[in-house]
DNA sequence: TCAGGAATGCTTTTT
DNA sequence: GCATTCCTGA
């Protein structure tokens, strides 16, 4: 490799990028350098004569992918080495090996909504009830701890020895029937199904990995037990294996990441070598021992030093406002102020714990004109009628699959409703077939009127006319579909709404072409499958000149001159639902979220969090996160002069003053026990309690919400 | 068959 | 609070 690049790199980073043969170990911080060393390793093996063909790196994000792959470019490596997520790997050995994993490679690939229909399904058809099993748990279960442990049917029944575990048992084996007949699998099944098809058939695992004789992994903290024997066997030939991570980064336990492959590692290959990169090359000194305070209270840990490069700079800040609406405007207020110092939009990053958290941000910032994007990339392709448009194009490659074909038979609605369903789908199971194929014989079907069985042949017909067009570039077929099923139509007649989603639908065909242009054999199949696992961080554009928001997950891997984190409150960071194992493995994951997105800012940091917050729909007194009082800086709830949103929407403060502020002392009327002054005043938001001495010589706790109180000025 | 309103449920994070 | 599903009437 040339020296001149080399001389970028500090001496720990050559080290690991120089070290070619045998298992490798990169334990590096945040801002230490790690991709880089990464990409600088793809560049250096393809320099001492390996084939870019016999690399393969793996990422997190396929956005992290695509800019490896440019940044290995740029330093001179030609292009070849397979580059991309586990995800799509597995898609890659799954359609290769298809007969020998035992499926068809036109599978659909299931995202969380299609895996709920099913397993609600599943639900009804082993005679359980939503309450007693809750269709999101069940998943969980049948995802993290089940197939991401490598957990199949027939083993979890091996192991089941109480009423739970049986009931989940059947549950699981039905769900898996049921994507089995609509040639499906789910994100898990992917990896799953690539790892058991590798321990398997050791002719398929010993072909791969002769041909990728070196195996580069990036996140190596959030891999989980699929992905770790996956990458176990896929070096089996050679053990050239790079992982890098960082166990204070890992943040994907409750998706079934194992911290133990990491630390582990060294059991692993006996013969690693470990190289630690413990310099910070992105944020101030002031900003790391921010971050260095907070992780150091995680026990759970082996103890590393965040090592500063930078100069010093501004402190990080807390601040704390009256509610969410006030936080969101000061943010958008102090980005103003950042823009009018010189500061680039682009630079500019807000943070928070869960999506919902977004909206108000964006009024914030549509308020005060200020460009903005949410990274949000699945969002796009949650839309009805990009799901619509999908679903047409998913029938032509696999006409089994069923929740698609459901979605699009009446839409737009030509006349097959409900009952008509009922009897094809009564018709079907009574033959054995398919749900397409029942419909191909509806002429058989003595339940169904003239009127119906004509209309299902017509949409019969017009799904074969698509078939017709299905090799080849995918923007024309997806055009042809979108205007001959009536979609179009439909659409256009819809009004303003309509308009919009027109508007979308012709993004998603544009995407499409891009695809066929960048793609050397566009097909439907990849095409479908690719944009099955596109993600969130996939969407982020760091060249506009836009204001990012995003959750603490998406913010993985991603650096800022100035972030903001907002609504650092107990409950919402760390979440409420991440205290409810016994022991503190969820708070200490919570805690690393925040600390990872600490620690993407490179110059200045913001903290806030709201005093009161509305929670679906209730106004309620928040405490600080206890996160907040590890950070060691000083901060006290004192007002920070914010002037209040004059938004016409925003009601908030105005409403709770009148309603939810008591003080002892006050005079207030109830409307049968008289007029009483104010004892004592809990304020819980909404559900504050009130002790009030009435004239009467009563003393009262009340419940403010029901109480009905007044207050009387003097 | 379907639109629209009412009732119910569900709410972390993501490939 | 919002989204989905359920239910009723046309």
């Amino acid at each position: 490799m040339q020296n001149s690049l080399l001389q970028q790199l500090t001496t720990s980073q050559k080290k690991a990028v120089l070290h070619i043969e045998g298992p490798l170990l990169v334990l590096a911080g945040p801002g230490s350098g790690k991709t880089r060393v990464i990409t600088y390793r793809i560049a250096a093996l393809i320099d001492s004569g390996i084939q870019p063909y016999n690399i393969c790196a793996i990422t997190f994000t396929n956005k992290a992918a695509e800019e490896m792959r440019q940044r290995a470019i740029a330093l001179g490596a030609s292009a070849g080495a397979r580059i991309s997520t586990f995800h799509s790997l597995c898609v890659r050995i799954l359609r290769q090996y298809a007969d020998k994993a035992g499926i068809n490679p036109n599978f659909s690939i299931y995202d969380q909504a299609d895996q709920t229909r099913c397993i609600k399904q599943a639900i009804k058809d082993c005679e359980l009830d939503t309450t007693n099993f809750p269709p999101a748990r069940m998943l969980d279960a049948i995802s993290s701890r089940l197939k991401n442990n490598l957990i199949d049917v027939d083993n979890f029944k091996a192991i089941a020895d109480d009423f739970f575990t049986e009931t989940l048992a059947k549950l699981y084996a039905r769900y898996q029937d049921i994507l089995a007949e609509k040639n499906a699998l789910d994100f898990d099944d992917l990896l799953m199904k690539t790892a058991l098809l590798l321990q398997n058939c050791s002719d398929v695992c010993c072909e791969l990995s002769n041909r990728f004789k070196f195996l580069l992994i990036d996140e190596y903290q959030d891999t989980n037990r699929a992905q770790y024997v996956i990458a176990k066997a896929l070096v089996w030939q050679h053990n050239n294996i790079c992982a890098t991570g960082d166990p204070d980064q890992s943040i994907y336990r409750w998706r079934g990441a194992d911290i133990r492959n990491i630390i582990n590692f060294e059991k692993d290959w006996p013969d690693a070598m470990v190289v630690k990169l413990e310099e910070n090359f992105r944020s101030t000194p002031n900003i790391l021992a921010v971050a260095d305070n907070l992780i150091a209270q995680n026990q759970n840990r082996k103890e590393k030093k965040l090592v500063p490069t930078k100069p010093h700079g501004t402190d990080a800040v807390i601040s704390s406002f009256e509610d969410e609406a006030e936080e969101t405007q000061s943010i958008a207020l102090k980005v103003q102020e950042l823009s009018g110092k010189g500061a680039s939009l682009q630079d500019i990053a807000v943070f928070y714990r869960v999506n919902a958290q977004s909206r108000l941000l964006e009024e914030a910032f549509i308020h005060n004109k200020i460009p903005y994007q949410v990274v949000r990339g699945v969002e796009f392709y949650n839309r009805k009628e990009i799901r619509d448009i999908l679903a047409y194009l998913k029938v032509l490659v696999n006409p089994d699959d069923e929740i698609a074909l459901l979605r699009i038979i009446n839409t737009p609605a030509r006349g097959i409703g409900k009952t008509t369903i009922d009897r094809v789908r009564a018709y079907a199971s009574l033959h054995k077939l398919s749900f397409l194929e029942a419909l191909k014989k509806s002429e058989h079907i003595d339940s169904l009127s003239k009127a119906p069985k004509e209309k299902i042949a017509g949409f019969v017909k017009m799904l074969e006319m698509f078939k017709k067009d299905i090799k080849g570039d995918v923007a024309p077929l997806a055009e042809r579909v979108f205007i001959e099923s009536g979609l179009e139509k439909s659409l256009r007649e819809a009004g303003p709404d309509g308009q919009n989603a027109i508007e979308n639908i012709n993004e998603l065909i544009n995407a499409a072409a891009l695809y066929d242009k960048q793609t050397e054999q566009p097909e439907l199949i990849d095409y479908l499958q690719q944009i099955s696992l596109f993600s969130d961080a996939d969407a982020y554009d760091g060249s506009s000149e836009k204001v990012a928001f995003m959750t603490l997950h998406t913010a993985k891997g991603l650096e800022f001159e100035n972030v903001f984190i907002a609504g650092v409150e107990q409950g919402l960071l760390p979440h409420e639902r991440s205290s409810e194992s016994e022991n503190d493995d969820e708070l200490e994951e919570e805690r690393r979220l925040l600390f990872v997105g600490i620690t993407r800012a490179k110059t200045s940091l913001h903290i806030s969090y709201a005093r009161y917050r509305t929670i679906r729909g209730q106004l309620l007194r928040t405490i600080p996160s206890q996160f907040l009082f590890e950070l060691e800086i000083d901060f006290s709830e004192s007002n920070q002069n914010v002037p209040r949103p004059s938004w016409p929407w925003y009601h908030g403060l105005e409403a709770r003053d009148t309603l939810y502020a008591f003080a002892a002392g006050e005079l207030v009327r109830h409307k049968s026990f008289g007029l009483g002054r104010v004892k004592e005043f809990i304020d819980m938001g909404e559900n504050s309690v009130v002790v009030v001495e009435f004239n009467s010589g009563q003393t009262k706790t009340l419940m403010l919400k029901y109480a009905g109180l007044s207050k009387v000025n003097v």
